[in-house]
DNA sequence: ACCGTTTTTGACATCGATGTCAAATCACAC
DNA sequence: GTGTGATTTGACATCGATGTCAAAAACGGT
């Protein structure tokens, strides 16, 4: 016998159908006996129910679906496996489905995600999670989403964040007490929200410390390694230039290390550097990245279980969970003591 | 009406259910008039059809499943892009399955997602598609799988690979020419076999070119960064240092790069320095690395149209497709003229 | 021992598509 | 106009699970 199906645990159990498919469903009402003769048969056989025939007669399609502007990106890789191994514990399939805004026919291509697979959910990662457009066509399919590290959690069924702005603050904090005053912020891209909260935490803590913020170090980037490079050589050409750079994002803080040693200038000695992801390439350089380390898969994993929880099955309207996780500060060698200290 | 249906369509459309499948799924035998109504009517209606029931009918389920030990590597999301690419294009899907050989029950997991999808075919991502373990597993249950980049391509359907050998002797040859004798190599760990490869294109080389390797600079390491850092300085320390380095992959050149900067060692002056892979972080480094592009994401879209392809539906045992995909050599700024030019 | 409740169980219909096979239609030759 | 064979079409069974609902069994109290 090549598949093991359901009336084949039945008969080889002596019950129906039916009792084999509450056992395997954990539902009530089956006598205990009955229960441990079931689940010995389904070991015994290693039988696994067809996924297909299951998410037909149920409305339950056990697939999530990870939606995503660019999969290819560190954070992409990140998320995703967070979301897959919470997957895995609860059962469920992930299916990653990559969405180009600049593309043709998006929206076609995602409906056609949502009514071919009959996703249980759906996981939408930054930044296209604040893309009203896109949330848009889930609503309208009534299926539950999560986004992650939105700007603005309307919506959706849930959210998962962290808190930029809070982070960002610590980052800035400790830049402050290591004796730095001139600090330059490189910010990230508009379409990307959560980097506006980071720049709100720098200057909240520069305002708070009593410090002026130098317009002049503030500066636009696109979160690429590129841009880092490009705005650091503005930041450190300049006569009066800052003793410490803050970077929205670990690319961009890496260019600007990287252009910091073409110029000889000794990091972290003469000049501190700090990013934001704790992404792979920050422990990559050296000296290594001081950063904050975004809960990128606990978000991914939460995101999952919200999902996966009975009562946001359908997207009733009512329930909504909304999670802030933890992040965390990372010390490591582009940082130093400053001027003032 | 929230949820459209073959029937609905075949009823708006004045024919029966069966015609209309007939229509989608582009059989013969339907009169060009009728054809064309019902793909008025699936138009209008914008009816997608339902994935589960149509995979419970058929044997085919749309589905390709990418087995791959560590999900989060730069490696990875090449390869799944290029494979979610292709899927889409073909209406396929892609589903995502993480196999943690080190993990306790890695073979059930893999033995799930293969019984509980019927996947239509598996793409097994290296190094794991070197593992007879598992490939037993897709082999057992008769499922096509197309392997990437593997040692041996003796149980698989099909797969799909680049010339190791051929590359890294071209990146030999390359530094050779630049006038460099002393070349060390960093060897990846056993598990990739790939990387033994690319060691014998190096051997070849220097045989080749009457040089004798210097086993000293042989050294093997792991493929991370950090392994990079220590066999730089293992490389570096010494009296008679080599004139270039050049390393399996990209994660250990750069190692090796931060180490010649730590110690003063100008690149590509005094040292070249070379990886092989084009890793994003290849180009995020200062000099950017000399290197060689594996062909990723074109390996797995390729992988892709091997199972797609309907020969491929079931094992026969018969048909077999092995493609080799052409690699690049990238010079950038990591590489110079040695000291014999 | 009997009756009313509650719990446990299974028969059967169902989800939405495709496979099978026979019926209906068409094309052509006589 | 009819017979033959090829083509087109649809009725019905099927895939493998779960939902519904009624029958059967177990339980509790008198």
């Amino acid at each position: 016998m090549s598949v093991i199906t359901i009336k084949d645990v039945a008969a080889r159990a002596g019950v129906s159908a039916k009792t084999v498919s509450r056992v395997i469903n954990g539902e009530a009402h089956v006598r205990p006996e009955l229960r441990e003769r079931v689940e010995r048969v389904v070991a015994e056989l290693d039988y696994r129910p067809n996924a297909f025939a299951r998410s037909l007669s149920s409305s339950r399609s056990y697939l999530l679906g990870l939606f995503i502007d660019d999969p290819v990106s560190g954070y992409a890789a990140d998320v995703q496996h967070g979301a897959l191994m919470r997957c895995r514990e609860r059962s469920y399939h992930l299916v990653v489905e990559p969405v180009d805004l600049g593309g043709a026919n998006w929206a076609g291509q995602v409906r056609s995600s949502i009514a071919a697979l009959r996703l249980d959910g759906a996981i939408i990662a930054p930044p296209i999670c604040d893309e009203a457009a896109l949330t848009a066509l889930f609503a309208e399919a009534g299926l539950p989403m999560v986004l992650v590290a939105p700007s603005s959690k309307a919506p959706a069924s849930g959210s998962v964040s962290m808190d930029d702005r809070s982070a960002a603050r610590e980052m800035t904090d400790y830049l402050l007490g290591l004796g730095h005053r001139r600090i330059a912020f490189i910010q990230g891209p508009e379409s990307h929200r959560s980097s506006a909260r980071r720049e709100d935490g720098f200057r909240e803590a520069m305002v708070t410390a009593g410090i002026a913020v130098d317009e002049s170090t503030v500066l636009r980037g696109d979160f690429t390694f590129r841009a880092g490079l490009e705005l650091g050589e503005r930041l450190l050409a300049g006569p009066a230039r800052p003793t410490a750079i803050f970077a929205a994002n670990d690319d961009m803080a890496l260019g600007a290390l990287i252009t910091a040693m073409k110029l000889g200038i000794a990091v972290p000695e003469a000049l501190s550097i700090c990013g934001f992801d704790d992404s792979a390439s920050s422990r990559a350089a050296w000296p290594q990245l001081t950063t904050i380390r975004q809960p990128k898969a606990e978000m991914a994993g939460a995101a999952v279980d919200i999902l996966v929880n009975p009562q946001f099955r359908k997207q009733a309207g009512g329930a909504q969970s909304h999670l802030l996780l933890p992040h965390e500060l990372i010390v490591r060698g582009s940082t130093a003591s400053g001027p003032g200290a």
